[in-house]
DNA sequence: TTTACAAAGATAGTATTACTATCAAATAAA
DNA sequence: TTTATTTGATAGTAATACTATCTTTGTAAA
């Protein structure tokens, strides 16, 4: 049985549905290859076109800008996290296992999913590490959340907040906890491969560093018994 | 008695020394307005010249390009909030009320302090919020951080990472906490007014909402006595 | 089988950006 | 007063971020 797996896009964040065709999907594949290789900044258009040879103006079909198409795949990308999540935790009772499951998910290097053909969820794992901010830190991004275009990544941090009530419903920052693990995650990988001595396992690098000191972070408030 | 605060900046940053001459005074002060009025993006040393009466050229003969005038506005920024944590936390003994210090001034609105007349350190602070990742977010982080650019901001993430350690010497991830502490200073409070549903004062979008979420993480983490 | 119609290819063109180069004028230091 | 430094003025280039138009091709209904 081969399975595949089909991911609803949000309309607003194309101008042609880029799944639909084999273009489109060309399109996704490589400019994932290309922002991973060289980062967003130096991706253009134009390069992207020559890589899967077509032009500047078949792109433009597709996507109104590159903002939009790295805001495109950075969706998909939560939106995959997010049923990788639900799959994990689905038979899971304890709360508390949830929650550690999702940290090991959301910290971990991933591996190519064959689910999906014209994706490389390791490539866009890295991409969202590095280049994952630059989708909402720009002047539009109150105009851009109007068009829910960051539905994905607030649905996620929404289900992490859910089950962090589950673990303590007296806490008080159960969405504020769940985007700062989400954010962290990410900067806190980041930072021990490009700038350690903002974190303290610069010299191991090693995923389960972090994976400890977001438990660490997590249980430590959701516990908290009393203070020395 | 007029104080005047001089920070002396990497010299890496700069082609020319801007604190030096009064256009560089100018650059300095107008390209804050400007990033601060439309973002790091729209930001051209074009429209920057032509505020200030000067040319294209006049700037680059300042700065190499607009990246490393972003990493230099955002180096002073830390520089400056070093020696305001400086100032607050000196005569303190307690290491716990120097760290709620600490969190106060990261994630408080900054008035425009008048010891330097040719920063606005409200601007600044509102820039760093929000464009201030990009310092670091390239394909050249670890060249730039080589050269030493990122050294203000490695050096309060050590400061913090200290008074983390007089509160608790036993916890182990002091330098993770301590960048945790200033990226969600800076993070929650964007969110909070961006992206509401990622946080948990949406509503309120008040600055001590964001205080009260990071002693609560921080104070947890360092003073768990025990689980449930 | 023709028609028709959408998708893609080919080509051209524009305003802006991110620079580099050169030369002259103004100003300050020797 | 000479000389060096700083700035101003102008020009130019390659690349970027688009828009427009026209032709070809493949598919699908009439």
């Amino acid at each position: 049985m081969e399975l595949s797996l089909q991911i609803k896009m949000n309309e607003k964040l194309f101008v042609r549905n880029p799944e639909e065709t084999e273009l489109g999907r060309e399109i996704i594949l490589h400019s994932i290859v290309l922002i991973h290789k060289a980062g967003f900044e130096s991706f253009t258009f134009k390069k992207l076109a020559e890589k899967i040879g077509t032009t500047e103006a078949g792109i433009y079909r597709y996507f109104e800008n590159k903002h939009r198409l790295l805001v495109y795949i950075v969706s998909w990308y939560w939106s995959w996290l997010e049923y990788k999540v639900m799959v994990h935790t689905n038979n899971v009772k304890s709360p508390e296992i949830k929650l550690k499951k999702i940290i090991e998910i959301l910290a971990t290097q991933v591996k190519d999913d064959v689910q999906t053909k014209h994706v490389d969820e390791k490539l866009l794992h890295e991409i969202v590490r590095m280049e994952g901010a630059k989708a909402y830190l720009t002047r539009h991004v109150t105009d851009d959340n109007k068009q829910r275009l960051f539905k994905p990544y607030k649905d996620l941090c929404g289900t992490i907040a859910t089950i962090i009530l589950e673990c303590n419903p007296k806490y008080k920052y159960p969405r504020s906890l769940s985007s700062t693990i989400i954010e962290m995650a990410h900067y806190q990988n980041f930072f021990m491969r490009n700038l350690p001595s903002l974190t303290d396992f610069g010299n191991v690098k090693d995923d389960k560093k972090v994976i400890g000191f977001l438990e660490d972070l997590v249980f430590a408030s959701l516990f908290l018994v009393k203070r020395k």
